[in-house]
DNA sequence: TACCATGGTTCAATGAATGAACCCAAAGGG
DNA sequence: CCCTTTGGGTTCATTCATTGAACCATGGTA
């Protein structure tokens, strides 16, 4: 690809960071992860990526630092991917992207809202809680289902995200 | 493209954002625009993209009200693309994930930093302004060069941001 | 008139995405 | 002991997007 070959040509941040998580499918697979999801499965189904695709993506967060690959369970041999603290601080710009989504591309309002856990206010899309006046990280962030959420899918995920769920505890 | 079939399926404001801003090149054609490139010509020097990539993005982002193409002459016909008040709105996500890049994916130092026009505080990933105590909008940006910039490239653009340069405002 | 700049389009070759099929190890059931 | 299922992948042919070079059209300019 052009951008890897410009990489230090472009000589710009936005660029770098583009190179790790730009391509198709990185961000939702990094949302998801967000939301809980650690299994390669779980993925699969939550997200209807090609299997090929989502083994590559996985690799390369791993490889870049985002995702950090665990067995969790020897027999069956069984890995799963969690978020590195690198990976944790994309909620920013993944909850502003989100954001700008649900305010410009939906008619029905936002799909899903987010509230700090320790006081229950809904949070902007710069992550701030109005009533604590501080930036919420993900740790102390709820997502709960909101006005526009169609609830047509039925994977454990989509499941699992009908009622408030807690950022980054595994999906049951 | 998987993702534009999945686009209800998905059931998620980010899916939706990356529809739009999620094509390789396309956020970068919006940074620039964000630096004030506003022809054909700019673009493509500084990004070294494509022309006939660069022609579908552009057209795409007009398409989806990210941009506005409009006529600044007649004769010869000239056209210019600026950012509508919905790609102003792109500030947030762009710079967090610039500042993400910065934090993680380079040795030298940010390329480029943000300051708030009105007091001349710099500005972090939320686009907040630490001595105004707000979040500062685009239109009250400006870009600086910063410490891990390396300065190779001789393009236009590159040579107008070398100094410090008002966010929005064209390029000489 | 010849040349040049801007802002594109067209085209062949390459590379990535897709979806279906296949693979394999380990349980679990009978 | 055999058969099936489940999780977690890989392989492969087809389709689609990207790339880079070449071409084109319009309207100045010397």
């Amino acid at each position: 690809m052009a951008l890897g070959k410009n990489y230090d040509a472009q000589d710009c941040s936005l660029a770098k960071a583009l190179e790790v998580i730009g391509e198709r499918w990185t961000l939702l697979v990094v949302r998801d992860a967000m939301y809980g999801v650690r299994r390669y499965g779980d993925f699969l189904a939550h997200l209807d990526i090609p299997r090929a695709v989502l083994s590559q993506r996985l690799a390369a967060l791993v490889e870049a630092g985002v995702l950090d690959k665990r067995r969790y369970r020897d027999s069956p041999p069984r890995d799963e991917y969690i978020l590195t603290p690198m990976g944790h601080e994309l909620w920013l710009p993944v909850l502003a992207l989100a954001e700008w989504g649900g305010r410009h591309l939906t008619s029905t309002g936002p799909r899903r809202v987010f509230h700090h856990l320790t006081c229950g206010t809904r949070i902007d899309g710069a992550a701030r809680c109005a009533t604590c006046g501080v930036q919420v990280p993900i740790e102390e962030a709820e997502v709960r289902p909101g006005p526009g959420l169609a609830g047509t899918r039925d994977d454990p995920v989509s499941e699992a995200l009908r009622t408030p769920h807690r950022m980054l505890h595994p999906i049951p």
